[in-house]
DNA sequence: CCAAAGTAGTTCAGTGTCTAACTATCAATC
DNA sequence: GATTGATAGTTAGACACTGAACTACTTTGG
């Protein structure tokens, strides 16, 4: 089996043959991980720009973070920026727009005047749960071509590389 | 051993204990490629950024883009849009910046006038030769914590994975 | 208890992308 | 061989993000 990496790796190679630099199984795998998570991101914008509603995958994934929470579900805007890792200023802007269409409130912390509290709306969180189960669904199709021991043994080797990048 | 995500899964895990449609394994290889993909790109960006000159990661992925044609080194903007995937548009102002460091040169086709053909000058070869090397080391350290054969296995699993998506 | 430093959120200017419109050129058809 | 329709590239307007300045509030230390 081959997919389209495979002959831009076999190019390289070529390319490089001479080059030690150059590992065919690095840039493989880099740029494997790279194009599955554009196609995925790609549907999920799609699957949010079907839909007529004004409802955009950011403003999902802001609306995501908020019901992440623990109980009781709310956070300040600073701990959502954190979260889907964007500057505070840009979480201003998704809230304001989340907050114009009545998915969040913003109410000033009574003993801490500086800070805001956001908590999701009834229909916050109607919205949210509409779209989860169809994110979820686009994600096992993603993975589809893998039995369940092959994806056990991925989460495997990526949770290596990873927690070695978060020391 | 275990990775942020393990935390991020078991909490929903415990949040969807009656839910089926939750899969462990497909969220935390989906969300771990997504982490080691941002962590590597901030370390990319980061890397153009420390270098006084205004070179940007676009800019190199631009270039590198051209660099890839077959001989003639000479590709159209229409082509490197394809390949960066961005809109012909976009590249109209990546290759204005491009040109406008001496980079690359833009020349109309004398046979189709439509038509414009981007090539790289010498100091656009010497910027990527410049560059490329240090992006291979980052890769080869992101990857550092598998053996060859577990690389050769992850591959394994990702083209499974990609070549499925990109049927 | 007041000045200085720190913190939370927002506003602002700049950048890069997208979609859609526009210009110039080429190809096809009657 | 003139009109109609495609195609290549660019331009224009909108949007989301960043970094830096700004406002309002709280904490700290003399």
């Amino acid at each position: 089996m081959k997919d389209s990496v495979d002959q831009h790796v076999d190019r390289w190679s070529a390319y490089w043959k001479d080059e030690s630099s150059f590992d065919p199984e690095i840039e493989g795998a880099l740029v494997r991980m790279f194009r599955i998570e554009r196609i995925q991101r790609r549907e999920d914008v799609a699957a949010f720009a079907a839909d007529g509603d004004d409802f955009t995958l950011q403003d999902y994934k802001t609306l995501h973070a908020l019901m992440v929470q623990p109980w009781p579900t709310e956070a300040t805007p600073a701990q959502l920026a954190e979260v889907v890792k964007v500057t505070r200023a840009a979480m201003t802007s998704r809230l304001d727009r989340l907050a114009a269409a009545g998915l969040v409130t913003r109410e000033t912390d009574a003993t801490d005047r500086r800070r805001v509290i956001v908590r999701p709306t009834a229909e916050g969180r109607r919205m949210w749960e509409r779209y989860i189960f169809e994110g979820m669904a686009r994600d096992r199709k993603a993975l589809s071509a893998l039995s369940r021991e092959e994806l056990a043994q991925l989460n495997g080797l990526l949770r290596k590389v990873l927690s070695s990048l978060e020391e």
